[in-house]
RNA sequence: GCCGGGGUGGCGGAACUGGUAGACGCGCCGGAUUCAAAAUCCGGUUAUGGAAACAUAGUGAGAGUUCGAUUCUCUCCCUCGGCACCA
C-alpha cells in the first residue's frame, strides 16, 4: 500500500484492463441519453506533437466528465490521412506514401494509445482507404446529378521549370520551393462545388449555433460576406460590356476609372496591340493565389486606353487595369470613386487620375475635404445631376430604379463567399470520379465502377503526379458511349474527407451504404474541439458538406456540430511549434519520463483550452509533483484508517466543519468549471488548493478520518477524467471496487456550505482600507455601522464628511467621502 | 491590406455578471529534516518606502464613463491565428 508512485506500472496496468473490459466501446441505446464527443482528427504527420496531446486531453476530460453524469458517450478516433506530407516524405525518403502513410498511422495510434484516451477504437477509421473515400466519390456523382458540381477555369501557382502546380506553402518569396524558378499564375480547368448556393443558409443556420464561440461565428459571418448592391452595366464602345458591382451606387456619379483585373478579356485585348500593357500583364502573373499576397502588393496600374460609357452621364471613362482586382471575385472589375474610396484615392493620386468629389457630410454642402484622405461615410449628394441633396440612402434607391428602367443594372445580393474548387492536380488524394470523353464531354464514373481505386503501388519523383503517366488508370470506355476515353487524374481538396468523417463514425463498419440509421442516434455532435485555425475552412466545409447529405436524405440535422470548443495554439518561445521552425517538444520523452497523467494534467492546467499555451519544461515536474503528493494523502490515509469510519451527522469541530465546507466549495466550483465553463486549469488549482488544506487537517478521530475520506474520494472523482490512470489506483486503495470511470460524479452538500460570519471588505472612495466579519445575517443599517467604526476606516475618513455609503450584499462596503 | 483573438509579477496564469488585482503552479530566497544529497515539509516572494503597522504606484499606451474599471467606450502600439492549394 505504501508503495512509492510507479506511473509507468499503474498505467500499464489500468490500460490492460479497460482493453479486457472493452470499457469505451459505445453501443447505440435509445433509453440512454447520447453523448458524442469528438476532437478533430489528426493528419498521419509521424509522431503526435503536443498540439494534438492538448486537443485529445481536452476531448477526453470533457468524455469522461459527461460519462459520470451518467451519458451514453461516444468518443471515436481516426486519420485525416491524404495529403500533402505523404508526397514530401516520398520524394525525401523514397517511399511510397501508402507506406508511409499507414506506418505512422500505426506508430501514432499507439502514442494515443499510451496517452489512455478512452476512445471507441472500434469505430477508427482513414480516409485514405477506399472503404472510407467510396463513398465520397459515390456522393459525388449524386452531387453531380444535381447539378451542385461544376467545372470551370482557375488560377493556380505554376512552376515552368517543374511543370506543376504549387501550393500556397510551396511558393516561397515567389519561386518554386524545388526548382527555384519564379512561379507564374496559371488558369487550369477545375471542379468546383456549389457552396454559393447554400450561402443564405450557412449564414442564418449560424444563429443556431448557441454553443459556439461568438468569434468563429463572427468569422463565418464575414467570410460569408452577405452585401446588398447594385450590378452596373458600363457599355465599351466596340466591345462587350463591362459590369461591375458595388455597395455603394450613391457615389456613381463620382466614378473616374473603371479598373479590371488582368486576366480580364479587356485587358487581353488591350494587350494585344500594345506591348507596355502586354508587359503589365505579364507582370502581374509573377504573384501568388492567394489574397493576402494580392492586397499587401504595391498598387500598380497602366491605362488599357479604352473607355467605358458612364451609365448615366454617358461621359467616356478610361478603363485601367489594376494588379489588386481580384479576377475571382465578382465580375474581375470595379468602378472606382477616388473621393470616396481610400484604395481608389490612392490609386488615383498616384497616376494623375481624376477625383470627382459627389457625397458631402451635411445636407446642402456642396464640398467635401478630400485633401488628406477619401470620404468614405455615408452624407449627402452633390455634383451628381438629378439626384444632388438626396441622403446616401435614398440615392442608393433612385439609382438602383433610374438604373433599371434604363436597363443598365439591378440591385444584386452578393456574397464575398466562392464556390469550392476541390481538384487537386496531386496524387496522393481521392481521386475524382470522373471520365472525359471527347464526344460526351465529362462523365461519372458508374456507381458500379466505384470506388475508383487510387494505385498505392508506385514511383513517386514528386515533378508532377505519377497518375498523369499511369496508362492503365487513365485509359478507360466512356461510359457513355463507350469510346476510348481518359479518367481523371486531378483528386479531392483534402477538407473533402475531413467535411463529412463525422458523420461516418457512426456506422463505420457498414459496406453497403454510405450512412445508416446509427447516424440518426449519434448526430449532431454534441462537442467538437479542435484547434483555433480552423474557424472558418474546415468548419464551413463540413457545415456544408452536413446540409448537402441531409438533402440527400442521409440524416435529418442542419448543423454538424452542436458545441464547439477552439484550442489554442501550443508554442514555445512565442511561436507556433511547428516541425518547419524546428521548435517542437515531444510528448514521447515525457510520457516516458514522468508518464501520462502528469502530461495531461499539465497541457490542462498551464491554460484554459481556448488560450494560447506556453510551453515550459520546469512546470511538467510541478505537475508531477502535485501527483505524488495526492499518492502520499492517500496512503497517509490508509495507514491511519484501520477500520471503518463513516461519517455521522454528530457534532463536527470547527476544523471538522471548516473542511468540509471546503470539500463541498470545491466540488461546487470544479463542477461548474468542468461542466459549464471548460476552464479545466482552475478546476485542477481549486483541487490543489483543497489538497493543501488536507494535508494541514491532522485530526485521526474517526469523525475526522471519515471527513478526510469524503474530501480525498471528492479529489479523486473530480481528477479523474483528467489523470485517470493514476485516480483509479488511488479510488481502489480507498477501497472501492467499481471502476472510477463507471463512478458518479460527486454532488454539493449544501448543507456544508452554509457559514456564520462572512468577511466583507471595506472601501474609503473605491480604495481598500479595511475588512470587517459580520453575521451572514446582518442587516445593512448595522454593516455600516460597524464599517464606519473600523479604526482603519476611522483613520482615512478623518475629518470629511460622508457622502454616501454603498453596500454590495455579501462582497463589500464602499464609503464616499469628500 | 481585410477578418478574428490576445497583452496582468521573474514565468504560466486567476479575478466568471463593473466590486479585495496577482488564486493555483513554476522559479527564486530563507528555514526544518539529513553525515551529506535527493525527495519532502514550513515560511517569504508586484514595485517603492518602512523593523512593522501601513502608505503610494500598479493589469501594453493615452483618454472617457462610474462611488468603484484587468472588466465597458474611443484612439493608438505590439503580438498571434485565418485569408480559399499546409492541415
Amino acid at each position: 500500500m505504501s508503495d512509492s508512485y510507479n506511473p509507468q506500472e499503474i498505467e500499464h496496468l489500468v490500460q490492460q484492463s479497460w482493453e479486457e473490459q472493452q470499457a469505451f466501446k459505445a453501443i447505440e441505446d435509445e433509453k440512454k441519453e447520447k453523448f458524442y464527443c469528438l476532437s478533430m482528427f489528426p493528419y498521419p504527420s509521424g509522431r503526435l506533437h503536443m498540439g494534438h496531446v492538448r486537443n485529445y486531453t481536452i476531448g477526453d476530460v470533457i468524455s469522461r466528465y459527461q460519462r459520470m453524469q451518467g451519458k451514453n458517450v461516444m468518443q471515436p478516433m481516426g486519420w485525416d490521412a491524404f495529403g500533402l506530407p505523404a508526397e514530401n516524405a516520398a520524394i525525401k525518403n523514397k517511399v511510397p506514401p501508402a507506406k508511409w502513410t499507414y506506418e505512422n498511422i500505426d506508430y501514432m495510434r499507439a502514442q494515443l494509445k499510451r496517452l489512455g484516451f478512452a476512445y471507441d477504437w472500434g469505430r477508427e477509421l482513414a480516409t485514405c482507404h477506399p472503404k472510407y473515400y467510396r463513398w465520397e466519390q459515390w456522393f459525388f456523382t449524386k452531387l453531380y446529378e444535381k447539378g451542385l458540381v461544376y467545372k470551370k477555369k482557375a488560377t493556380v501557382n505554376w512552376d515552368p521549370v517543374d511543370q506543376t502546380v504549387l501550393a500556397n506553402e510551396q511558393v516561397i518569396d515567389g519561386c518554386g520551393w524545388r526548382s527555384g524558378a519564379v512561379v507564374e499564375r496559371k488558369e487550369i480547368e477545375q471542379w468546383f462545388l456549389k457552396i454559393t448556393a447554400y450561402a443564405d443558409e450557412l449564414l442564418s443556420d449560424i444563429e443556431q449555433l448557441k454553443g459556439w464561440p461568438d468569434q468563429v461565428k463572427t468569422m463565418q459571418h464575414n467570410w460569408i460576406g452577405r452585401s446588398e448592391g447594385v450590378e452596373i452595366r458600363f457599355d465599351v464602345p466596340e466591345h462587350a460590356s463591362l459590369s461591375v458591382y458595388t455597395t455603394r451606387p450613391d457615389t456613381l456619379m463620382g466614378v473616374t476609372y473603371v479598373a479590371i483585373a488582368a486576366e480580364h478579356s479587356l485587358a487581353q485585348f488591350a494587350g494585344k496591340n500594345n506591348p507596355k500593357v502586354r508587359e503589365f500583364i505579364d507582370s502581374c502573373k509573377q504573384t501568388k493565389v492567394s489574397e493576402a499576397e494580392m492586397s499587401t502588393l504595391e498598387k500598380r496600374g497602366i491605362d488599357t486606353g479604352l473607355f467605358a460609357i458612364h451609365p448615366i452621364s454617358e461621359e467616356e471613362i478610361p478603363i485601367w487595369i489594376a494588379n489588386f482586382v481580384l479576377a475571382e471575385y465578382g465580375s474581375g472589375a470595379v468602378m472606382s470613386v477616388p473621393a470616396h474610396d481610400q484604395r481608389d484615392w490612392e490609386f488615383a493620386n498616384k497616376f494623375g487620375l481624376s477625383i470627382k468629389p459627389v457625397i458631402a457630410k451635411n445636407k446642402n454642402d456642396a464640398q467635401v475635404d478630400i485633401s488628406k484622405s477619401a470620404f468614405t461615410e455615408k452624407g449627402w449628394l452633390f455634383n451628381s445631376q438629378s439626384f444632388d441633396g438626396l441622403s446616401s440612402q435614398q440615392a442608393f434607391e433612385k439609382i438602383a430604379t433610374h438604373l433599371e428602367q434604363q436597363s443598365k443594372g439591378s440591385k444584386q445580393i452578393n456574397y464575398r463567399l466562392r464556390d469550392w474548387g476541390v481538384s487537386r492536380q496531386r496524387y496522393w488524394g481521392c481521386p475524382i470520379p470522373m471520365i472525359n470523353c471527347e464526344k460526351c464531354g465529362s462523365v461519372p464514373v458508374p456507381e458500379s465502377d466505384l470506388p475508383v481505386l487510387l494505385p498505392e503501388d508506385i514511383d513517386f519523383d514528386g515533378a508532377s503526379s505519377p497518375l498523369n503517366n499511369l496508362k492503365e488508370f487513365i485509359d478507360v470506355e466512356c461510359p457513355t458511349c463507350g469510346a476510348t476515353a481518359k479518367r481523371e487524374t486531378d483528386t479531392f481538396d483534402t477538407f473533402f474527407e475531413s467535411s463529412w468523417y463525422f458523420a461516418r463514425y457512426c456506422c463505420v463498419d457498414n459496406d453497403k451504404d454510405m450512412l445508416d440509421e446509427r447516424v440518426k442516434y449519434w448526430m449532431p455532435v454534441d462537442q467538437y474541439i479542435g484547434g483555433i485555425e480552423h474557424a472558418v475552412l474546415h468548419l464551413l466545409y463540413a457545415r456544408f458538406f452536413n446540409k448537402l447529405m441531409r438533402d440527400h436524405g442521409l440524416y435529418q440535422s442542419d448543423e454538424p456540430f452542436k458545441n464547439l470548443l477552439t484550442q489554442g495554439m501550443v508554442l514555445k518561445d512565442g511561436a507556433k511549434m511547428s516541425k518547419s521552425k524546428g521548435n517542437t517538444v515531444d510528448p514521447e520523452a515525457l510520457i516516458n519520463k514522468f508518464g501520462a497523467d502528469t502530461v495531461r494534467l499539465f497541457v490542462m492546467f498551464a491554460a484554459p483550452p481556448d488560450h494560447s499555451l506556453e510551453w515550459s519544461d520546469t512546470a511538467v515536474e510541478g505537475a508531477y509533483r502535485f501527483i505524488n503528493k495526492l499518492w502520499r494523502l492517500v496512503q497517509t490515509f490508509c495507514e491511519h484508517c484501520t477500520e471503518k469510519s463513516e461519517l455521522t451527522n454528530s457534532e463536527l469541530t470547527q476544523e471538522q466543519s471548516n473542511l468540509r465546507r471546503k470539500v463541498h466549495e470545491t466540488i461546487k466550483k470544479v463542477t461548474d468549471d468542468v461542466g459549464r465553463r471548460y476552464t479545466f486549469n482552475t478546476a485542477i488549482a481549486a483541487n490543489m488548493e483543497l489538497s493543501n488544506e488536507l494535508q494541514k487537517f491532522k485530526d485521526h478521530s474517526p469523525q475526522g478520518l471519515a471527513i478526510y475520506k469524503e474530501a480525498l474520494e471528492s479529489i479523486v472523482l473530480m481528477l479523474s477524467p483528467i489523470i485517470p490512470h493514476v485516480c483509479q489506483v488511488l479510488w481502489q486503495q480507498l477501497g472501492n471496487q467499481h471502476a472510477v470511470h463507471e463512478a458518479q460524479w460527486p454532488i454539493v452538500d449544501e448543507d456544508a456550505l452554509k457559514k456564520d460570519l462572512i468577511e466583507l471588505v471595506v472601501q474609503v472612495n473605491g480604495k481598500k482600507r479595511a475588512s470587517i466579519s459580520v453575521t451572514s445575517n446582518a442587516n445593512n443599517q448595522d454593516i455600516e455601522t460597524i464599517a464606519l467604526n473600523d479604526t482603519n476606516v476611522q483613520r482615512s475618513i478623518e475629518d470629511k464628511n460622508v457622502a454616501k455609503v454603498i453596500i454590495v450584499p455579501g462582497r463589500l462596503v464602499n464609503i464616499v467621502v469628500k
